[in-house]
DNA sequence: TATGAAATGCCATAACC
DNA sequence: GGTTATGGCATTTCATA
């Protein structure tokens, strides 16, 4: 599961392709990348097979059907404690608002990314998982007023 | 692109599958949300009309193919000027190396997440947007250690 | 205006070269 | 990697409420 895996410049045309759209017809996808029709679907098989391609998905815009406040939040902690840490993580990960979360670098040590219907919901976020002794020992929130650069699935990370 | 959309159960349990696995069978979907094989196809097509759906595509994980460094940067602007803050954002939005930014409030104006392949990529990338004059004042740099919370697909939030 | 059922046509699959 | 035959799936049409 861990190792690296070479790809080809075929390999990487059908990725840039699929990565934009996974529903074209691998007919349409073949002549755009100058290879057969079964080709093109064997190896995509294989990207699949070998966790390259890690999931297939329809990205949906939530702003269509709810508004919704998207928050930043900075988190500082009491210390580096391996047993409060974890316990932190894997209380972040559990938490339905999480979007995304990283460990960094800096003055602090968490940066968190959360969707929130109203702030009433981001309180009750913080009572239940920054002001209730999970370590935390300040944090800074950063409200985002307006999206500079949309998530765009091309350029989607997917790590772990 | 405007007014918003309603939905019912039936949209919403099909949203939640389809943004786990658009390549999901319509006889399976169709007898896990208690509808027919047409029924489901019809209204995951109007989905896609309407915008509720954005695009279908496939997830790819870098870390497979190429290790990246992440990381995330805290930008301070020396102003408010609308043409400053407009031409800065228009060059993030440009950058290859952006995989999102955001307008926020609080003590900084700006937060970016970027994927580079090393530190002296990301250097280049300072060089040639932030520390030439394009109106930013300073930037705090936060490199990403470990990621807590893997970027989840249907968690994925896409505005605008 | 929505559904469910059946005929058509397209697409992926798999076993070949 | 390309070609071909088969099976599966989406699409379309129609009848119904």
């Amino acid at each position: 599961m861990t190792n690296f895996v070479t790809l080809d410049d075929f390999d990487y045309k059908l990725l840039e392709r699929v990565r934009r759209n996974n529903l074209e017809p691998a007919r349409v996808t073949a002549e755009a990348v100058g290879l057969s029709e079964s080709a093109v679907l064997r190896r995509l098989r294989r990207l699949r097979a070998e966790g390259v391609i890690v999931a297939d998905v329809a990205m949906v815009d939530p702003s269509r059907i709810e508004p919704k406040i998207q928050i930043h939040a900075l988190i500082t902690m009491k210390n580096q404690e391996r047993a409060v840490t974890d316990a932190f993580k894997a209380a972040i990960a559990r938490s339905p608002e999480i979007q995304g979360a990283w460990d960094v670098t800096g003055e602090t040590d968490f940066l968190l990314t959360l969707a929130v219907d109203s702030m009433a919901e981001y309180e009750r976020f913080c009572q239940r998982e920054l002001t209730t002794d999970h370590g935390v020992q300040s944090f800074r929130t950063m409200i985002v007023i307006r999206e500079v650069v949309g998530f765009d699935p091309s350029r989607a990370q997917l790590t772990r």
